[in-house]
DNA sequence: ACCGAATGAGACATCAATGTCTCACCTGAT
DNA sequence: ATCAGGTGAGACATTGATGTCTCATTCGGT
């Protein structure tokens, strides 16, 4: 009789479920509770039974998302060391939360209003003030809000999933392809 | 009888039913089709007439996009000039299409497979030539392939729509904010 | 070996969007 | 004024996904 307290006895491991569904929701954002929970290996009725429908999983995703972003952040230090560098860290660290990264954003923008995550804006903040930091050190330029580097880096993070996955750009690539441009841009440089 | 040869007396303007879509979807991408024909001030009925369903009508919206890219691309004479300075122009007249380009970007990740329209690789034929050139030129960078340029700029792109849609970036600031960050990134740079 | 708990499979109802159809109405051309 | 064509509104069937439920089976702990 000791067992059954928070649910002992589970041979379904929830976050493994996450993670599956993640992977295919990556991939294909439109696939159905049936397509996730054979993805996952489990049957439907258990998949509705660890998430009373598809807006709970999504917003367990998102959870997972923003947890696994968070961590990222922390393992990066982004609040340590030049601001340049910090961000080359926290791009190297997010990488392979990418894919879900892309799909969450593009699930929020879908569905417009109905107050989103507060892990977001926590998140942005973060972000935001590695960037407001470099401008302060002189490392980054003013003239462009850490709000919009804050989007920008966001969106190439996506594209760059996107672009890894169609095999338009070389998975090995990734990091140094949203970092060089984000931090340098496109135009040949005279320092470096 | 000179008329009902192309549908004459037709009192909907199947362009103008194109461009309420296009603006109403471009903000939600979930949409109806009782929605957007309501947006465009029509019936359901007349709109299925129109457009065989919502297939052909996000077709039909591939088709307006593609064009008014090309045209965009046309007016911006980006085989003309420095490079740098034809990405600014690029960048200026397609700001009018980022949202529907944002859009058609999204859809186009959530159906893969079924065969996209032959434009888009002629479009990415074009912006691609342009970083090549560019490229070659000594403009441009070599280290970042013109492959993933292209992906960074519709990125951007799309990233900048969105965040003009939400007010989190001033619509006036949105293609500075773009160019800049493509072109120069976000390190303070020595010159310039 | 037993027993309780969780699972998988499937049946089932529900719901929302789609696509089709009919019909009354309006409008523009003659 | 007449008439053909286009339209709007609504009824209707269909489809696909969702969510609920039941039941036989299996698995793990004792």
């Amino acid at each position: 009789m000791s067992h059954s307290v928070y649910g002992r006895l589970m041979s379904v491991d929830r976050t493994q479920v996450l993670r599956a569904a993640a992977a295919l929701l990556s991939r294909r954002a439109t696939a159905t509770m049936d397509e996730v929970a054979r993805a996952a290996g489990i049957g439907r009725a258990t998949l509705h039974r660890q998430f009373a429908g598809r807006d709970a999983l999504v917003r367990a995703l998102e959870e997972l998302g923003i947890q696994e972003l968070e961590a990222a952040h922390d393992r990066a230090r982004t609040g340590e060391g030049p601001a340049d560098e910090a961000v080359r860290r926290l791009v190297a660290e997010v990488e392979p939360v990418a894919p879900l990264l892309s799909f969450l954003v593009t699930e929020n923008q879908l569905f417009e209003g109905d107050q989103q995550n507060e892990g977001w804006a926590r998140l942005d903040a973060r972000v935001s003030d590695l960037f407001r930091r470099g401008q302060e050190e002189g490392t980054f330029r003013i003239d462009l809000t850490p709000a919009w580097l804050t989007e920008a880096l966001y969106g190439l993070i996506g594209s760059g999933a996107w672009a890894v996955q169609d095999g338009r750009v070389a998975a090995k690539d990734f990091q140094y392809m949203i970092v060089e441009l984000l931090l340098g841009g496109a135009r040949r440089s005279v320092e470096k």
